[in-house]
RNA sequence: GGUCCUGUGGCCGAGUGGCUAGGCAGAGCUCUGCAAAAGCUUCCACAGCGGUUCGAAUCCGCUCGGGACCUCCA
């Protein structure tokens, strides 16, 4: 069964056959950092980390490139339209690239926290300001572009009448000509639906640039369509974004790149789904935004702890990507809940030994746990199904628990069964799905609990009930837990 | 107003027309020095009204509700 993804050029599932197997190029639009990531940005970086994950699993070699939009579009928040205060404030004013060096660290920061692969090719805007003039350059000797006040915008309606503009989002354009919104800086426009290339850059933009056209900065979309035609080529395989980008933004990287380049730039676009709260996007309007910091230490008012970016990650896993996901506090601690007990489950496996039998005695169960770890690859070849390879991933979870207590008895199950499942596991749990521990591993500690568990173990064969359950209660006054097993030995867990 | 998506049990969510995903929470039981964990069992669904069909959460229509985009947005 081959891999199919939906593709929103199409609007339906489509068999992914790369343009130059067994080469994948994969353009993701990364954030804009002119302020702190959300919980709602983890999930694009999340879902196409996976992305790239399973294609390296099939076997593809991914080129991942992840923008950073560090031009353009942002000022500085509550600075004077002009310059009023003296020269020397020099040092004393927040100088553009320091802001966004901050929240590209920041950004980097958050997303090792969840534990994505870093892309191949992480542009920046700034670094590729030649580029992009060069396009708009290209864009204008063609035709499509016109130069008004020193801003450059694009021609929509002569676009519209050789290419499909709305063919991504949608849109009919005369609908989009006809809109009775009135925006600013509409006036210097042909037509309501045309976007802007390059702006002539009014004295509050902290950014700026000389071109042809004056000094100003360049328009939203054509960084892209620039950074991904130089690293994937004109036609690459795979464009993703959240869904809020497929229109205006992406449909007009397309137009742009069309004009440029002469074909349609991506084979297959992806969209992700918002993260919703009590049943709003998640965004900078709303006012409703929890920041990836607050998520991780749990100073909001919205969180009643804080949480684990594992199990964030776990979260946004556990639903498909083109979905909603509503988010709240009490959904994520069973998020937490539910990883604790998955991951223990797989630390179990990884310790079962093997019954050395070639026919299990419960042929019935081996077969069921053999069929429910086939449809792992299944479930992701149907458009990265997350959602179910967890769900059969949590029913062979009781069979590990009843095999480490004896509620199973060893030989239930065939070397070989056991073997691919540990396998399986790891391939598919840490590779695949990027998981990790929701507790550290330090070897120090390790040494330390090992000679507790000890100490507890003779107290506790000396009834001496007082030591034993000593040790236990501070430890989880500590946030440690200590278990006794079946067996007799005692586990225990920090986190 | 236009375009599109969506409505599943206490909560989060998966669902290809027939075989009632899964997680968390609740209840009962087993195990246990105690505790926790674990295991087993169990309760609680498919917004409403029609239609198609032998059969619909799944297809169609209408009604009601929610949302996204059209403006910066992951």
């Amino acid at each position: 069964m081959p891999l199919k993804l939906y593709n929103s050029l199409t609007r339906q599932k489509e068999i992914f056959k790369p343009i130059t197997p067994p080469h994948v190029g994969m353009y993701v639009c990364g954030p804009t950092v002119s302020g702190e990531s959300h919980l709602g940005h983890a999930r694009p970086y999340i879902t196409f980390d996976v992305v790239v994950r399973y294609l390296t699993y099939l076997g593809y070699k991914v080129r991942y490139v992840r923008n950073i939009t560090d031009a353009g579009h942002f000022e500085e928040e509550g600075r004077e339209a002009e310059d009023k205060i003296s020269k020397k404030a020099q040092l004393e004013k927040v100088e553009p690239m320091e802001l966004v060096q901050k929240y590209t660290n920041l950004f980097h920061w958050a997303m090792k926290q969840f534990n994505t692969l870093d892309p191949n090719i992480e542009p920046t805007a700034t670094g590729h300001i030649v580029e992009q003039i060069n396009m708009i350059e290209k864009i204008i000797e063609a035709g499509y572009g016109y130069v008004v006040n020193g801003s450059v915008y694009f021609d929509v309606k002569k676009y519209a009448a050789t290419h499909n503009y709305g063919e991504l989002s949608g849109r009919i354009v005369d609908d989009l000509l006809e809109t009775t919104r009135s925006l600013e800086g509409q006036d210097e426009k042909r037509n309501k639906a045309d976007f802007a290339l390059w702006k002539s850059a009014p004295p509050q933009h902290i950014m700026r640039w000389k071109s042809p056209w004056g000094e100003g900065f360049p328009g939203w979309h054509i960084e892209c369509s620039a950074m991904a035609t130089k690293y994937l080529g004109s036609r690459f395989d795979i464009h993703g974004g959240g869904m809020d980008l497929q229109f205006p933004h992406h449909e007009s990287e397309i137009a742009q790149s069309w004009i440029c380049n002469h074909v349609e730039p991506a084979k297959y676009w992806m969209h992700n789904n918002m993260i919703t709260i009590n049943g709003k996007k998640m965004g900078k309007s709303y006012n409703n935004v929890i920041k990836l910091t607050e998520m991780f230490s749990g100073n909001h008012p919205l969180l009643t702890q804080a949480f684990n970016p594992m199990t964030i990650r776990f979260f946004i896993l556990q639903t498909h990507y083109r979905s909603t996901l509503d988010f709240s506090s009490e959904a994520l601690v069973a998020a937490e809940k539910g990883l604790k007990r998955l991951w223990e489950a797989y630390e179990i496996l990884k310790k079962l030994k093997s019954a050395n039998i070639d026919l299990p005695a419960d042929s019935e169960l081996d077969n069921k746990i053999n069929k429910l770890i086939d449809e792992f690859d299944e479930f992701m070849n149907d458009d990265f199904n997350t959602a179910k390879v967890l769900a059969n991933i949590f029913e062979i979870v009781p069979v590990i628990n009843s095999l480490k207590d004896g509620l199973i008895r060893k030989d239930a199950i065939s070397s070989a069964t056991l073997h691919r499942t540990k396998d399986v596991f790891t391939i598919y749990l840490e590779n695949i799905l990027g998981l990790q521990s929701l507790s550290q591993n330090n070897e120090t500690l390790n040494g330390v609990m090992e000679l507790l568990a000890d100490i507890r173990k003779e107290a506790k064969s000396k009834r001496d009930f007082y030591t034993s359950d000593k040790i236990r209660k501070q430890l989880a006054e500590l946030g440690i837990e200590m278990k006794d097993e079946k067996d007799g030995s005692i586990s225990w867990s920090a986190g």
